[in-house]
RNA sequence: GCCCGGGUGGCGGAAUGGUAGACGCUGCGGACUUAAAAUCCGUUGUCCGCAAGGACGUGAGGGUUCGAGUCCCUCCUCGGGCACCA
């Protein structure tokens, strides 16, 4: 069964091993297996064009190592892999060479399951899925339309992230610094029509679901800050000759409410126009105006100084009564909040600034604590709590107290409420492209929609949401009815030409006969628009939804089709769900943090809800390999050349060398650059043990005795090693599991003789890491394979224990000699020999002995002057 | 600006408050070889010393401790995140 190798000839062996894996199917997940799962989840990948490299198998050579460990452990381990095969790429190369995105996709995962395969992994490729298969994407389409049922999604013509070079629309989560997140190129706002999801109902659920899953802390502390939520209070203010309108803001500090000296308006505030008095009337329509052309970037840029313009209208502090005048200004966003602020300048950065250009009137109502020893005078603005001061009735109490009392007191006189505001923006759902999921909605008008509604019961009604999904195109309403389940996936459609238009409009919208259809309001059945109307009532006539879905849908539930990969009825099957669960561990790029790994816990606690699933939360553990770089040190690119593909370093080094020397590197998580010269010293060690073990005949050294013990350091050496292995592993500490095998095996290649037992103990701690090898060894110690079912190796804890330890000699803290001792010895005893010890000695000499610190098997430490 | 995470030999990196530099790479010296590759042995933080040994040494400065790479404070620096969110 093994290769006729006499030398280690990773080609032979390591293609010989694949084979025999893939033939024996020798790590595949059955379902039910009455041992405990382990799922094991890697970040699948978009197959890109250029293939893999170096960077790419980190995070999965660890999980690979974590599954094989797992399965020898003897747990029923599922360590699957997919496509994330939507995307634009695909869609570019198709625009500019008319190659089908479909066979662009085709060819380039056969290029990644090539690569991936060459490194050796322990997948189970009977349940490898594609999102862009219509029998995964129907999937996709069916948690939509379940959201959309729910009310979770709806229609709305805002401004948005438009990127002209990619013409298309991204969500906040995809621009960075006003650049997109894929390419970088510039975005602007434009106003167009969207399907936007309802994140943001689940603001609260997201947040707390984070206290209860095993995540990396900067990770959670990203999506704490995305959500971002902040607890205060609303304040309603009268506005001063205007008895029916009031003025709503949200703040953090109510403590601060006495000074309020001012109140600032976003320019798109609704009551802006009204609020202006005609004297100012000219300034504010200027400024306004001005605001309107400038983009994010400029509006947000910290460093240019604060505008605003006076309307000439005055608020009423609801605490005190005082006038107080009403500005509008850019630095407060119409998108938070109430778009309105209360202007706190003692107590604010932003209003301090603003009010010192303007030179409205500064009230502290915060005492600064003094700082004891400070001779520096109490500077403003001062953001920090303390007492109230100058607060009428509330001068004296600290801000907490405060701010509970301004807010249950505002609560009586229904002057304000205790709020919640979060961050998070609902989701932006839809895309102007075509590589994507198409969106299984249809428009029709009012008549239609009425129809559609009053058919009770029928396969349509079954998912029309409580509250109508519509928008207003040139003064008509259009409605959106649901493609019902029965008629999913909603195919993609072949288009002819894959250009986007720069309306904002899909290549899917100039199919016409597929974007007007008869719609059937009561089956979701539809027939071609250029048709003539179907036999039967309730054909309609309807306009498909032409927007796709963004690429982040058909990631945000993958891991649980790969349980259940083939079920055409379900989603998953409850049992299946039940069986697997969630991963164990997902390892995976931190650059995911708000995006993906957001999304996909939205959805998964929306598919809870539905009970689709057992589990609220997705990735219950989480760890991020870190990146890494290029021989120069830096981020490979392909602009800087410096890009390594891992075919060639197995064709140069084996794929056992590539995995090995990538969990040697340094730890997991940090970003490290690669070496040629590192990998060649792993190679060295692999070389190493085939010598060790093997004769030049290719069978196994006669100094390998089956009825042999190991000298004592042996034994203990390799127990060490086991215990050491078995540990990392399971804390993901490969470059110091490593380490420890390289000096078991530096230590075995001094012996005359070693045991049979110890060889095949120390193949066992290997195989998880190159497991080609190991498999090849396995069999040529007389074992049968695969490897990975032998039972992991135990360590002995009686090993450690021996008689004599080294004790390490301090004096004065300073390390001076060493001496093996009894393990049992007292401090008098070891004080003794110490005192004798010929290094020790003379740093004694003329001091009078003050203390001595013993610490039992470790140290004696002798203070003295 | 705010919030995280780092900074240890020539390099990647190791070190539950207890021998700093494991392991690997590189360099140097040697063995084997006609030679090279491969392999093996020795050596490799800096300074002083023939040596034994000693002094210094984990970004900088201070502190706690018998003892600090590790804990605390201040600062420098690199990487990441957030950034007018009231």
């Amino acid at each position: 069964m093994s290769t006729e190798c006499t030398e280690y000839d990773f080609k032979k062996i390591e293609a010989h091993w694949q084979k025999f894996w893939k033939e024996n199917k020798t790590f595949r997940a059955e379902d039910f297996i009455d041992k405990p799962k382990y799922y094991i989840l890697d970040m699948f990948p978009y197959p890109s064009g250029a293939g893999l490299h170096i960077g790419h198998p980190e995070g999965w050579i660890a999980s690979d190592i974590l599954a094989r460990y797992k399965k020898a452990l003897g747990f029923n381990v599922l360590h699957p892999m997919g496509w994330d095969a939507f995307g634009l790429p695909a869609e570019q190369y198709a625009i500019s060479t008319g190659t089908h995105p479909r066979e662009t996709t085709r060819l380039n995962i056969e290029n990644f399951r090539q690569q991936i395969n060459r490194i050796g992994f322990a997948i189970d490729w009977d349940r490898e899925i594609n999102t862009t298969d219509p029998g995964y994407y129907k999937w996709t389409q069916w948690i939509f339309l379940h959201m959309f049922k729910h009310g979770l999604a709806y229609s709305d013509e805002r401004p948005v992230w438009w990127c002209p070079k990619l013409q298309s629309v991204l969500a906040n989560e995809e621009v960075i610094n006003g650049l997109s997140e894929r390419g970088g190129h510039p975005v602007e706002r434009r106003n167009f029509r969207q399907i936007v999801l309802r994140i943001t109902a689940y603001a609260e659920k997201l947040l707390e679901g984070l206290k209860n899953i095993d995540w990396p802390d900067s990770t959670k502390r990203q999506q704490i800050a995305w959500i971002g939520r902040s607890d205060g209070a609303e304040v309603v203010f009268d506005i001063d000759g205007y008895p029916d309108d009031k003025l709503n803001v949200f703040t953090t500090r109510p403590d601060t409410l006495f000074g309020a000296t001012y109140m600032v308006l976003s320019p798109e505030h609704p009551l802006v126009n009204k609020l202006t008095q005609s004297a100012y009337k000219n300034e504010v329509q200027d400024y306004i105006r001005n605001a309107a052309k400038k983009s994010d970037l400029d509006r947000t840029d910290l460093a240019k100084e604060k505008t605003g313009v006076f309307t000439g209208s005055f608020a009423i502090n609801p605490v005190n009564n005082e006038k107080i005048p009403v500005w509008i200004a850019d630095y407060v966003l119409m998108s938070y909040g109430t778009g309105a602020i209360m202007a706190v300048p003692a107590h604010d950065e932003r209003d301090y600034e603003f009010a010192q250009q303007f030179e409205l009137p500064i009230i502290e109502v915060i005492e600064q604590k003094q700082e004891v020893g400070s001779e520096s005078e109490n500077s403003l603005p001062y953001s920090g709590v303390g007492k109230m001061i100058n607060s009428g009735n509330y001068t004296g109490l600290d801000s907490a107290l405060g701010k509970e009392k301004v807010i249950s007191d505002l609560e009586k006189s229904s002057r304000g409420k205790a709020t919640v505001n979060y961050k998070l923006r609902d989701w932006l759902f839809s895309r102007q492209r075509y590589w994507g999921e198409p969106i299984p909605i249809v428009w029709v008008d009012e008549n239609a929609y009425e129809r559609a509604v009053g058919l009770t019961g029928s396969a349509v009604s079954a998912f029309i949401p409580k509250d109508p999904v519509r928008y207003k195109v040139d003064g008509i309403q259009r409605y959106a009815l649901p493609i019902p389940e029965s008629q999913l996936p909603l195919l993609l459609p072949e288009v002819e030409s894959f250009q986007p238009s720069d309306t904002g409009e899909s290549p899917l919208a100039n199919r016409r006969e597929w974007v007007e259809v008869w719609f059937n309001v009561d089956t979701g059945k539809s027939h071609p628009g250029d048709q003539e109307k179907p036999e039967g009532e309730n054909w309609v006539r309807a306009t498909r939804e032409t927007n796709t879905m963004p690429q982040w849908a058909g990631s945000c539930w993958y891991y649980l089709r790969y349980c259940d990969p083939n079920n055409d009825k379900k989603l998953i099957d409850p049992k299946i769900d039940d069986y697997w669960k969630s991963p164990d561990y997902y390892i995976g790029g931190a650059e995911h943090a708000v995006l993906h790994l957001l999304y996909a816990r939205f959805w998964h606690q929306f598919l809870y809800e539905l009970e689709v699933v057992k589990e609220p939360e997705p990735f219950c553990r989480l760890f991020h390999q870190g990146i890494i770089l290029g021989e120069d040190g830096t981020k490979m690119s392909k602009s800087k050349g410096n890009v390594i593909n891992p075919n060639v370093v197995i064709d140069e080094f084996g794929a056992d060398s590539l995995r090995l020397y990538e969990m040697f590197m340094g730890p997991l998580e940090s970003m490290k650059p690669w070496s040629t010269h590192g990998i060649d010293g792993v190679q060295r060690f692999l070389r190493r043990i085939w010598r060790v073990l093997m004769d030049r005949s290719g069978n196994l050294k006669n100094k390998i005795k089956e009825d042999t013990t190991d000298d004592p350091e042996t034994g203990l050496l390799l127990h060490q090693t086991i215990k050491k292995v078995t540990e990392d592993i399971e804390g993901l500490q490969f470059n110091t599991a490593v380490s420890q095998m390289m000096i078991l095996s530096n230590h075995l290649q001094k012996l005359e003789t070693i045991s049979l037992t110890t060889v095949k103990t120390f193949i066992q701690l290997l195989a998880p890491f190159a497991p080609h090898i190991s498999e090849e060894l396995w069999q040529r110690v007389g074992e049968e394979p695969s490897i990975v079912n032998a039972p992991w190796p135990r360590y002995d804890e009686s090993k450690f224990v021996t008689d004599k330890v080294k004790i390490i000699f301090q004096v004065n803290g300073k390390m001076r000699g060493e001496a093996l001792i009894p393990a049992d010895a007292e401090e008098n005893d070891v004080l003794a020999i110490a005192k004798e010890n010929p290094r020790v000695a003379p740093h004694l000499e003329g001091k009078n002995l003050r203390k001595v610190i013993f610490v039992p098997g470790k140290i004696l430490n002798i203070v003295a002057n």
